[in-house]
RNA sequence: GCCGCCGUAGCUUAGUGGUAAAGCACGUCUUUGGUAAAGACGAGAGCGCGAGUUCAAUCCUCGCCGGCGGCUCCA
């Protein structure tokens, strides 16, 4: 043993390994190819022809076990790449790795017990150090994750100190499915997907709908106070467009194919920019009007592959709450940082308050001389407003480079939403222009979408609730329970009183004893429900079971309706 | 798209080589009930779609469609 704490990656790193090891037992036919610890565990790819089932991964984990049990030491050796390729000589992706391993840097054999892989190092000093494993489950996965190459099974598990760890993790897991916005979705009401209507297109039910009303409501404020004007343009249009835009050169593969009629071809509109920038191109400019900002909830439809879509946060068609901003180079890093404070004042308004940014530039061949000015633009808004970003080299835009915010799921995997992108490129291929104080000038462009996608927004915001949506975005705020039906006259004109103060209210008319209407309505996961009795109708109150709270209380409707308004103004 | 797993009433699930069962939801009735699920009756699926094997397929085989977990890609 040793003094030194084994680290969780280093724990898991040597699962792998271990996992690498039961493999090597029970499937000698299978070549190893990587195995890297990951976020929560650990995975290995391997070359193998007949796939892996579920039982196989009862054996394999069976063996780990004993293996672990065993306590082999980890030894490493330090070797020449002669050595390694030899050694390696029946695995060619072992070969290639050794192959690649840059001149100067040491290759390293690791041994536990009748197995040695070739590795770099990184490891707990002995298999027993494992405290509890698991394997998850098999996955395809391409040789250095290109789908020219062949395809790989991956196994994925996880591994901790101790057991308790590990239950602990498998209860979160549980717990995190349970937030599913795909589960809550239907569980609520909320929207879905329909197989007649083909995979990623959303149907928003009332409910959903009411919802992103109120979403939508909110950005819409936002962007009057900051001087957006709205604008509405077309799904589909010609596609010569595209052609002038880029996108058909650069984003073809993400567009839906061509539709034909007399001879022309349309395109569904992959992005909103190429429409904002036509109304700009529509007339004549001064540098007196800029900055210009178009604003749309823009539905756009992208082709994306069939195995990657994803309830509402991978989808084929969905709505950018998006805006164009056409401006002065000079005006660039001030609107650029005005657009990010909106950013965080959505963010924070609907409580999400664990995020990351991301600069991400351009693909190298598409650099021109002005991504560097967009790339410091967008370094000084980060930097000026003290937010820690990560460096996504190559991950821009076909048309500039952008900052990225990226929010995790319920079990941890990270979705990109808001964007604000710099543009130097559209302006100049559409030939943009703007009368300056002595010639035309070409303005810079900004796209932003803060939400990101309604869609996409929506889902992460369900899973952040878990579906106990605070008052002011649920769809139905609170729901009048009469005991009996003699009451029903009386909660019809309660839920009158809410509903001209604006609430969101209905009346359960159904014929079913109090506690089964509770137990409803509970499980709808609706803030308010306000049970009217005898009592109640008597005195023009109602009895308050709010959400969350166990004690139940009598207010005036007056008071009730005081209270929710309190809620829906602070947001709460 | 690729690899693996899955597909039975609106939902959740049981089940079998000889044309399918339950709970919830739904409808009717009884009940008029005080804070997480009252009772009775009823209707509802030919078991994702198509082909094949078989005397016979929801169950076996193949293809397709859809879903899930990954890979890759992205808002």
């Amino acid at each position: 043993m040793t003094d030194r704490r084994t680290s969780l990656a280093e724990l898991r790193h040597t699962a792998a390994h271990v996992l690498a090891y039961a493999v090597q037992d029970l499937f000698p036919d299978a070549k190893p190819t990587i195995g890297p610890a990951i976020e929560n565990g650990f995975y290995y790819d391997f070359d193998r022809l007949q796939p892996f089932t579920p039982e196989d991964l009862e054996q394999l984990e069976q063996r780990m076990n004993e293996i672990v049990k065993a306590n082999y030491e980890m030894t490493g050796q330090r070797v020449t790449r002669e050595q390694a390729v030899d050694r390696f000589a029946n695995n060619p992706y072992k070969v290639e790795i050794a192959r690649e391993i840059p001149e100067g840097e040491p290759i390293t054999l690791y041994t536990i017990g009748e197995f040695t892989d070739l590795c770099r190092g990184g490891h707990a000093h002995t298999t027993g150090e494992i405290g509890a494993l698991k394997l998850m489950n098999v996955a395809g996965a391409y040789w250095h994750g290109d789908e020219h190459n062949p395809m790989l099974q991956r196994i994925y598990g996880t591994a901790w100190y101790t057991k308790e760890e590990l239950d602990a993790y498998l209860l979160q897991l549980e717990e995190a499915a349970k937030r599913d916005h795909r589960k809550l979705g239907q569980e609520l009401d909320l929207f879905s997907v329909e197989e007649e209507a083909g995979g990623g297109l959303i149907f928003w039910h009332p409910k959903g709908a009411v919802m992103r009303g109120i979403v939508e409501n909110f950005i819409r404020e936002g962007l009057r106070e900051r001087g957006y004007e709205p604008v509405v343009t077309p799904h589909v249009v010609h596609e010569k467009l595209y052609d002038i835009s880029g996108h058909l050169e650069n984003y073809a593969e993400n567009m839906f194919g061509p539709l034909e009629v007399e001879e022309q071809r349309f395109r569904l509109k992959p992005m909103n920019c190429p429409g904002h920038i036509l109304i700009y191109k529509s007339k004549l400019h001064s540098y007196r009007e800029l900055p210009i900002r178009y604003s749309e909830f823009g539905t756009v439809y992208r082709f994306e592959r069939s195995g990657v879509l994803h309830g509402l946060t991978r989808v084929r068609g969905f709505t950018q709450d998006d805006a164009h901003l056409f401006c002065t180079p000079d005006q660039l890093q001030g609107e650029f940082e005005q657009t990010l404070d909106e950013a965080l004042r959505l963010m924070n308004a609907f409580g999400f308050s664990e995020f990351e940014y991301a600069l991400s530039t351009r693909e190298p061949h598409l650099r021109t001389e002005t991504d560097p000015v967009g790339e410091e633009a967008i370094r000084k808004a980060l930097e000026s407003r003290g937010l820690p970003y990560v460096i996504d080299e190559g991950g821009g835009a076909f048309y500039g480079p952008k900052l990225d915010i990226m929010l995790r799921d319920a079990i941890g995997r990270k979705w990109q939403l808001g964007t604000v992108q710099v543009d130097f490129v559209l302006p100049k291929r559409f030939d943009l222009k703007y009368r300056g104080p002595e010639r035309d000038e070409t303005p810079v462009m900004i796209h932003r979408a803060l939400a990101g996608s309604m869609e996409r927004f929506f889902g992460i915001l369900i899973e952040h609730f878990g579906g106990n949506f605070p008052a002011w975005l649920a769809p139905i705020q609170a729901v009048i329970t009469p005991i009996s039906e003699h009451q029903l006259d009386y909660a019809h004109g309660v839920r009158k009183a809410l509903h001209e103060r604006g609430f969101r209210v209905e009346v359960d008319e159904s014929n079913e004893k109090l506690g089964k209407k509770i137990a409803v309505w509970k499980t709808q996961k609706v803030p308010y429900i306000l049970v009217a009795g005898k009592q109640e109708a008597a005195d023009g109150t109602v009895n308050v079971n709010e959400r969350g709270v166990d004690t139940k209380r009598s207010a005036t409707v007056e008071q009730f309706a005081g209270e929710l308004q309190t809620k829906v103004d602070t947001k709460q």
